[in-house]
Order: C-alpha cells, then structure tokens, then sequence
DNA sequence: GTCTATACTAAGATAGAC
DNA sequence: GTCTATCTTAGTATAGAC
C-alpha cells in the first residue's frame, strides 16, 4: 500500500480512530467531543456534520476499538489457545501496546453498564465473537466462556491496580 | 439489637449508605451529589458540612461498599472455596440481592482507572482484602489470584451483558 | 448541621458564515 | 465540511440565614 493511500484518511475515519483511542482509555464521560476533535485536529463544530450524537460516535468507536484490539492480539496467534491468551494477557503489562490495541471489552466493561440500549448491543456482539474465536482454538462454549472471564477480568484489573508486582503474580497466575 | 439503635444513624452513615449503594451501581460520573443527598433525604448544601468533596466521599462510600458486599457474600460461607465461589458469582442473577450486596471490585473495575491515586489505593487495599481472604479457604496465592480474576470478571460482564441466557451460562461455566 | 440561593465551570448541541 | 459564536443544561462548590 503507498504511502499516500494510507494517509489520505478521511476526517469521519480520523475522528473515529482518535475517539476509539481515547475511549477506551478513559471510558465515555471522561472524554469530551472537545477531546476527540482536538485529538483528531479539528473544532467541535465539525463534529455534527459526521455524527448525530456522543453516544452514535461512542457506538461507532467501539466497534473500531474492536476490530483494532483483535488484529492486534491475534496477530501471529497460530498456535491455539495458550497463544491467544498469551498475547491477550500481555495487554496487561506492555507499555508498547498501549494505542488502539487494548481491549475494549475488558477496559471498557464497567461503563457499558450505563449506556443506551444500542451501545450494549454492540458491546455484546463484540463478546459473542470474543467467545467464539475462543471457542475456534479448540474449546468447548463452557470452557471457552470461562476463560473469557478469567482473561478478561484479569486485564481490567491490571489497568485498575497500581501494584505493579501484584499485576505481574496476576497476569502470571491467569497463564495456563 | 433493638429497633430504635439500628436505626438512629447519623446523617453522615446515612449518606455513606446511600453513596455506596448508587456509586456501585452506576460509578462516579453518573451520581450526583444532589443524587446521593435526595437518596438521604437532605438537600446539597447539607453535603459539606460531612464531606471535603465528592471525591472524599467517594473514598469513603468505597469502604463501605466494600464492608457490606463483604458481609452479604461471606454470610453463611463455612464451606470453604466452593461457597465462597457460589455466593459470589449469585451476584450475578439474583436481583434480590440488588441493594448495598454488590462487589464494588467488580462493579467499578473500569471506574475506579480515572479516579485520583487515594481512591485507587482504596480499591487495591480492598482487592487484596478479597484475595487473603480467597487464600484463607485454602488455596495458593496464585490460585488466589486466578479464581478472583475469573469471579470479578463473570460478575463485572453479567452486569454489562443484557442477554440473560448468555450471562447464566457464563456463570455456570465460570462456576467449579 | 441543614437550609436556600448563587457563583462558577464544563460539556453537549445548534446556528450561521465561509 | 469546517469554522466561530452561542444556547442550554447540569453539576461542583461556596455563602449566608436559621
């Protein structure tokens, strides 16, 4: 791909992948339109010509932040299970990985709560897939499920504890 | 204890009370301070003669929060981990145990990042409150940290999620 | 310690020029 | 489609009476 095709980005698709960032990063209320314009270099009044709401951008982002986090931890995720969830567990502690390739089901999961019904519909069809690549290693739905939770809680927490040696006993403990 | 001490509370536990219950259902942004003071019966302006800011009572009703959920997945769990793991992940359905039972680890996972360091401190003090307690029913600290990791996040994603059948199924798999 | 009233700030959303 | 300017609302925090 050259150079200039990369680049010639759109503004609804910058303004898209700079929300998805600072999304998942600081959760819905924390980041103002004001925020995600100035990210994607604009002004607020810009903003309404590409989304109708906060919320339809929150939606659109999350999908975004989705897609982006699984190229990311499926990225040379040929060996199985133990694979996958090495490199999802691995979000937990790398500084390199940390824009647009974090998870949002796990850093985003206690705000979901309390958003509108078409965001939590989003938010669950990016879950249902989470588990079905799961399941795509070899794993049965249950088992599959299971380690989804596991996986997942366990980077949430990392990124709410500040105890660095309890975050890597965590993320050691949640391996294999 | 008799009728009349249970309940001449002081205001302050009152809007202690009150705080824990609506923080940990919907986190910071989302309440208040008029919201936690209507809950009490009392007007704003009543707020600062108890409280320095919403951020200390946040602090504060952590505590609590974390003090009664405590109580309520702890009652009657004399049979080791498999109780303690059954009574928790209950959380996750029974909606008659909706008010002031819930675990604040898990319902403000993703709040709790964008707080200020003496409310994150509060929250890592309670969550290794949670895993001495996990590793006093006989486990490693280790296994400890996995089975916490798996119980917060069944319960945190019960609470995203909006298909019932899903969320059952997650929590029976998540369970043994 | 609790009330009413108010100052102050921040943020979502809209209008109209270019 | 992007800009500047503005409307409106809501929420934290403070002041002063009782």
């Amino acid at each position: 791909m050259p150079w200039d095709v990369k680049h010639k980005t759109k503004s609804k698709e910058k303004i898209l992948i700079c929300a998805a960032k600072l999304f998942v990063e600081k959760g819905f209320d924390a980041v103002g339109i004001n925020d995600v314009m100035k990210s994607a270099n604009m002004t607020r009044g810009a903003f309404y010509a590409h989304f109708k709401s906060k919320a339809d951008l929150y939606n659109q982002a999350l999908v975004v932040a989705a897609f982006e986090a699984r190229e990311s931890i499926t990225q040379g995720c040929d060996q199985g299970f133990a694979s996958l969830q090495h490199n999802y567990l691995k979000q937990g502690q790398d500084p390199s990985l940390k824009d647009n390739q974090q998870c949002p089901i796990a850093l985003l999961i206690s705000d979901i709560r309390q958003r509108e019904p078409l965001v939590r519909e989003t938010y669950e069809k990016v879950f249902k897939g989470f588990v079905k690549f799961i399941e795509s290693q070899g794993l049965t739905e249950a088992e599959a499920l299971k380690e989804a939770a596991t996986m997942i809680g366990a980077v949430a927490l990392s990124e709410s504890l500040t105890d660095k040696k309890l975050v890597e006993k965590l993320l050691a403990a949640c391996q294999g």
